[in-house]
DNA sequence: TTGTGGATCGCCT
DNA sequence: GGCGATCCACAAG
């Protein structure tokens, strides 16, 4: 497989954020380094909307150097490292002055596993990926990338398949957001259903 | 300047 | 299912 095309800039802007977290199901994330290049295929995503959603790192405007990247164009990277062992990247969405992603949870190993493998210090192709801190781990993205333009290397996004049908994508809650009162159960959070690698947490009836 | 806690993961029982 | 790792961003003062 040859290092796919990545998408148009105007992709980003043409939709609002929970379309946009639909949208993301099914494309590639590609990653060049001086290693190799590594792709995944997003099969999970959750949708973190700003001002009114108490869940969001930019909930009521607020604006630090974290939060920046947010209130920028759509189509960037948002990156932030949690427990001081991990990292998380979002797809900065809404115009600009909206703080507004969409946090990628979950891709599925398309290209050049034994690369993924490597970084991961795991062979199980189901383990390698299926979750936020697992994918960037795998595909080598981190601190550094924050704010970089996804629609150019080395880090972007590439159409991989053609949008999948309503009966095919699953929604419900968001992951791991008990302070966030009542916007911890907004169906925010989407996903392929049935597919092995989405995130399983070990908590009850984690549906997948 | 300091104290607090997190959009997680993997190992332990 | 429970818990520790590990550190930066944030807010308080």
């Amino acid at each position: 497989m040859t290092m796919p095309s990545p998408v148009a800039p105007e992709w980003f802007a043409h939709q609002d954020t929970v379309s946009m977290a639909r949208g993301l199901l099914g494309q590639l994330l590609v990653h060049s380094t001086a290693e190799g290049w590594a792709a995944g295929m997003i099969v999970e995503t959750e949708a973190y909307r700003g001002p009114l959603d108490q869940a969001a790192h930019s909930f009521g405007n607020r604006r630090t150097r974290r939060t920046e990247v947010m209130f920028g164009p759509p189509g960037h990277a948002y990156l932030y490292q949690i427990y001081g062992l991990y990292v998380c990247f979002d797809v900065v969405s809404g115009p600009v002055g909206a703080p507004e992603a969409v946090l990628v949870r979950a891709v599925a190993p398309v290209e050049n596993l034994p690369l993924m493998a490597r970084r991961r210090g795991v062979w199980a192709e189901s383990d390698l990926a299926s979750g936020p801190g697992k994918l960037t781990q795998a595909l080598g993205i981190t601190m550094a990338h924050n704010g970089l333009p996804l629609w150019e290397p080395p880090l972007y996004l590439a159409h991989y398949r053609d949008p999948w049908p309503a009966h095919a994508i699953a929604a419900g809650p968001r992951r791991n957001i008990p302070y966030a009162g009542e916007a911890q159960h907004y169906p925010w959070r989407f996903w392929i259903r049935g597919h092995a690698a989405v995130s399983r947490p070990s908590g009850p009836a984690a549906e997948r």
